[in-house]
DNA sequence: CCACTTATCTTGAATCAGTCAAGATTTCAC
DNA sequence: GTGAAATCTTGACTGATTCAAGATAAGTGG
């Protein structure tokens, strides 16, 4: 993945190739599961004066159109990577927080067909698995 | 669930029988999913006096206890539900935010088995499927 | 290559769910 | 009933995210 990679990226969506987006794919792509403000400073380290709301644009626009794609586990704030369209899932630390990717057990779209689904016309199930990451099961408390 | 039994499972976790807590336990059952601000409203209709940080309070007590369980789908505020125990998941609709209950398709603790968790041991998958209710697909826009 | 339209960015303020802290009350064991 | 400890009230505060207005820059057509 290089610069004209993300700049393709960006114009294989009819999306403006900005100086701003692209270091924010690019600090995504670097630091997978990068929380917004850790994406703000490794924007920076590529395009020092972008704005905290410029990178939240960002961010919020290639979700949108599917380059990156955001998660929010419940009592963390958001994270955001670049690997897209493949149906994986994380597994979250209770303990420190820390994220993995995880392919799910039951194959492709997995879980996706609820039993019974009130109606609702169902189109992505989110698996998030809790647990505790080896760092911090090997040192106790 | 009648009062009785709302004390009866607090003590049996060994909580101080407060009428804050009897407020919230009996709001959340009564309004399975609702957000912190309603249960705040329904408590209220209860025990008019109570302060919104006791039933913040009551909530991650009773969260912890394992009485009340909550739920926070991205883009949404913290919801709260009193069934709790039976591995049961959601589906949220994307729309409008509505939530309903759904019984996982693979039997009990599904999808627990992630094909690599990467060291991590895991105690619970959380699943969310994102869809449209019925309401918010008949009402096109 | 230049001008134009409009998306995008910068700046700075605002929102709002949730948290913190100190002192007053209440619960429950004895 | 009494006392210790948990819980509640009050009120201020935090911090991630959003809003808004004007400045800037990307891409289009000439």
């Amino acid at each position: 993945m290089t610069q004209p990679d993300f700049q393709q990226q960006l114009r294989d969506v009819a999306l403006r190739v900005t100086r701003p987006r692209l270091a924010v794919l690019e600090a995504v792509h670097a630091h997978p599961h990068a929380d917004t403000e850790s994406v703000i400073a490794a924007a920076r380290t590529l395009l020092p004066e972008v704005s905290h709301q410029a990178v939240y644009d960002s961010l919020h626009t290639l979700t949108e159109v599917g380059l990156v794609r955001s998660i929010k586990p419940a009592g963390s704030v958001a994270r955001y990577e670049t690997r897209t369209g493949d149906n994986h899932h994380h597994v979250v630390c209770r303990s420190c927080g820390s994220i993995a990717d995880v392919d799910c057990a039951v194959g492709h779209t997995p879980c996706l067909t609820a039993s019974d689904s009130h109606g609702f016309v169902v189109d992505e199930a989110e698996v998030i698995y809790w647990g505790t990451c080896p760092e911090c099961s090997h040192r106790p408390q």
